[in-house]
RNA sequence: UCCCCGGUAGCUCAAUCGGCAGAGCGGGUGGCUGUUAACCACUAGGUUCGCGGUUCAAGUCCGUGCCGGGGAGCCA
């Protein structure tokens, strides 16, 4: 007999007749001739109710299908007569196929998500971690789909890379030589005979293909070695990035915007069931805000006009508000949060501030940068378009130290057939932060790496 | 890395001015003819994060280390 998922269970139209469920118990009530268990399986986030009674011989073995068992039941599936759920299973044959001792750590309350931290290895058995990873999992699918609507091409760049010139933050040594200490430089008999690292982004690679088979994006981990302690920074995290051929800063915000919009609508309409408990217990207003991110226009801005909202708010920022300076954390708070209280695109940031490959400006003082800024998460989205022109490259290049021998095959690509192009890198856990109201990135990846933290 | 806050039962927390370490949930046992985070009764459960100090007396005050959280920087 094949198991049935509880999940096409809840949503029958009828009762399908004598099934078999697997799954976990999540919580088991007894009255004196009837017991009650709760069974999930992680197709959804809803229980089936089973239904022993105490007179049957799958009774004997209630003792043991306690919280967190795995359980096997066949049984009739019913319509039920008790309030809170349409069907349930009067069981039949019910089997523990693994046991949970009395020191099961979940219990049938809420846990904080601290101590779910510390047990990593069995959240995903608790209902708001059972969503999460539903609700990532039907988003990295909206992802592809958006892009092969779009006709890109889906590509693979390496983690493994030998550019140190990314640009992106530190990096992760790779090594296959015992003992090598950190700040020590790469000793001869390594496995590559040069320094390797893990990518902090698959940018420059995905430029190069771009340059040939037009439109892709890369949806892959990468790695940044900062000793960032934040609830939005991870040392490994996945990023979708899209690079587009024949395309300016205009394209590129352009499909940001639709690429955020598009999965806020996906979201409400594909994961409604798990988006209810974030929006239950976990942040109010939830689907509000998803609503009105997926229906209202984002809000567009150079940098030059987002300092001037900020220098006329009259508010008093810890730091001072320069047009030659990024902005920080509490100016894109303020500008999200409070002032347009919506996704606001910054674009044209100064040059200074920005790496050697963003297009440099008709004013020669800004370049085709654009991040946007998210209400709660902060940056979800940064990108430009990149200077297709070799001579302002280069100029460019050596004003920020980078020597033409370690990237030559970049160079290569505007000496070659060179043609404008954009792209940007958005942060996937950030944009589920976003669609979750989960404030702490921990708490929507599944094994989390942060600095001091490599378990599980 | 810097600043702030915290660490008490398996979990979530309380403990007034330094004066006998507690509750709810969870666990165990028993009860209850259909429950919905079931309910009722009883019960077990403590290195108050570690080390050092002040004091007649420290969960409480001081020093230090470790761990966690929030904010900042860096960024997605």
């Amino acid at each position: 007999m094949k198991r049935t998922r509880v999940r096409n269970i809840l949503q029958a139209e009828a009762p399908f007749g004598r099934i078999m469920v697997k799954g976990w118990a999540r919580t088991r009530r007894d009255s004196k001739g009837v017991s009650f268990i709760e069974l999930n399986d992680g197709s959804c986030l809803a229980n089936v109710q089973l239904v022993v009674d105490g007179a049957s011989p799958a009774a004997q073995v209630l003792p043991e299908a306690a919280v967190g068992a795995a359980i096997l039941a066949v049984g009739e599936m019913v319509p039920s007569p008790g309030k809170g759920q349409k069907f349930e299973i009067r069981v039949e044959e019910l089997t523990v196929l693994g046991p949970a001792p009395e020191d099961y750590p979940l219990q049938k309350k809420r846990h904080s998500d601290e101590f779910l931290r510390t047990i990593a290895h069995l959240r995903p058995r608790t209902n708001k971690y059972g969503a999460l990873l539903r609700i990532r999992s039907d988003l990295s699918f909206a992802i592809h789909r958006f892009f092969r609507e779009r006709d890109f091409h889906y590509v693979q760049t390496p983690v493994l890379t030998g550019s140190d010139c990314e640009g992106a933050g530190e990096l992760f040594r790779v090594t296959t030589l015992d003992g090598a200490a950190a700040g020590e430089a790469p000793r001869a008999g390594d496995f590559f005979g040069k320094p390797a690292y893990l990518t902090v982004s698959g940018q420059l690679e995905a430029e190069l293909l771009c340059l040939g088979v037009g439109d892709v994006y890369t949806f892959g981990p990468t790695f940044r070695a900062e000793n960032s302690n934040t609830p939005r920074h991870a040392a490994e995290f996945w990023m979708v990035e899209p690079e587009m051929a024949f395309a300016d800063l205009e394209d590129n915000m352009n499909l940001a915007e639709a690429l955020v919009r598009n999965l806020a609508s996906f979201a409400l309409e594909q994961c409604e069931e798990d988006l209810a408990l974030f929006d239950r217990f976990v942040s109010p207003g939830l689907f509000e805000s998803i609503r009105h991110t997926a229906e209202t226009a984002f809000v567009r801005i150079t940098h030059a006009e987002a300092v001037g909202v900020l220098a006329a708010s009259g508010r008093d920022f810890q730091f001072p508000v320069d047009p030659e300076m990024d902005l920080q954390t509490e100016h894109e708070r303020f500008l999200c949060e409070e002032h347009f209280k919506a996704p606001v695109v910054v674009r044209d940031y100064p040059a200074s501030i920005k790496p050697f490959y963003m297009r440099l400006n008709e004013d020669g003082a800004t370049v085709g940068a654009m991040d946007v800024l998210a209400p709660g998460v902060g940056e979800i989205v940064g990108g430009s378009a990149r200077e297709e022109r070799l001579d302002v490259l280069q100029a460019r290049a050596r004003a920020c130290g980078l020597e033409e021998a370690s990237y030559w095959w970049y160079l290569d690509t505007r000496r070659f057939g060179s043609a404008p192009h954009a792209g940007f890198g958005m942060g996937f856990e950030r944009l589920i932060m976003m669609l979750t109201g989960v404030g702490n990135i921990r708490d929507v990846i599944p094994f989390p790496r942060t600095p001091n933290h490599l378990e599980f």
